[in-house]
DNA sequence: ATAATATGCAATCATTTGCTTGCAAATATA
DNA sequence: TATATTTGCAAGCAAATGATTGCATATTAT
């Protein structure tokens, strides 16, 4: 375990998704954590230490407990990936809504000419 | 290479990331997305399966050749994950924010006081 | 028909990942 | 001070990942 370490590799994990929603509105302690998962305490202490070494999370000491916080901030890097492609399937969406509804207005105009012929 | 095939995992790899971004405009057949690369012609074909088994991309099939279409609709799932987050964070920052010029307001305000007296 | 092109499939391999267990260190509590 | 609690570190392991090479197959061009 030492390698690519980057927030893209790191939210690839479920664990990993999960912890960061466990901690997104108030810091909590490792233990706390490690508490909601199956896998044992020392599993989760790696996933931590990986979601800290790329930024993801801040360890704040107190006592012999340790807080971990998270800094959504770092999740920009994903979101702005993520929104240019956003943006470009939905303006696709849109333009085919449009023609849609053009193509609909034109045969119901189609159908009106020819009953009115 | 046979276990979790989530569009998070998908995304993690910079290699399949870039193979999206090559794509997103316009079909491009395996040998042209293939040549983008250093690594083999095989490796990108292990991409291109794991891409297309996720539902991030089709592949149509046009003689001998083979075009991969992205399927950018299939984000949705990451969007929407980071999206919740990008949110909390944002209102935070403005939270922060105005609570800063708050502060310089009230600051001033004392400034203005003492100068007064 | 033959050669060239585009691509998939299978075997193989080194690394990385995710996990476990056991042990050590620091801090808090009785 | 002795004990409990919280946590990290290290060794070991099976499975997944990313890549390579060689061979097979289908389609197109000569």
């Amino acid at each position: 375990m030492e390698a690519r370490r980057d927030v893209f590799q790191a939210i690839a994990d479920p664990t990993r998704r999960a912890i960061i929603g466990m901690i997104a509105q108030q810091p909590v302690n490792v233990n706390a954590i490690a508490e909601q998962f199956e896998v044992s305490r020392q599993a989760i202490s790696l996933h931590l230490k990986i979601l800290s070494e790329c930024g993801l999370l801040n360890i704040k000491q107190q006592g012999r407990e340790r807080y971990c916080e998270a800094r959504l901030e770092k999740l920009n890097e994903v979101h702005e990936w993520v929104e240019q492609y956003h943006k470009l399937w939905t303006s696709r969406l849109k333009a085919l809504k449009s023609f849609v509804e053009q193509e609909e207005l034109q045969s119901r105009t189609q159908t009106t000419k020819r009953k009115n012929k």
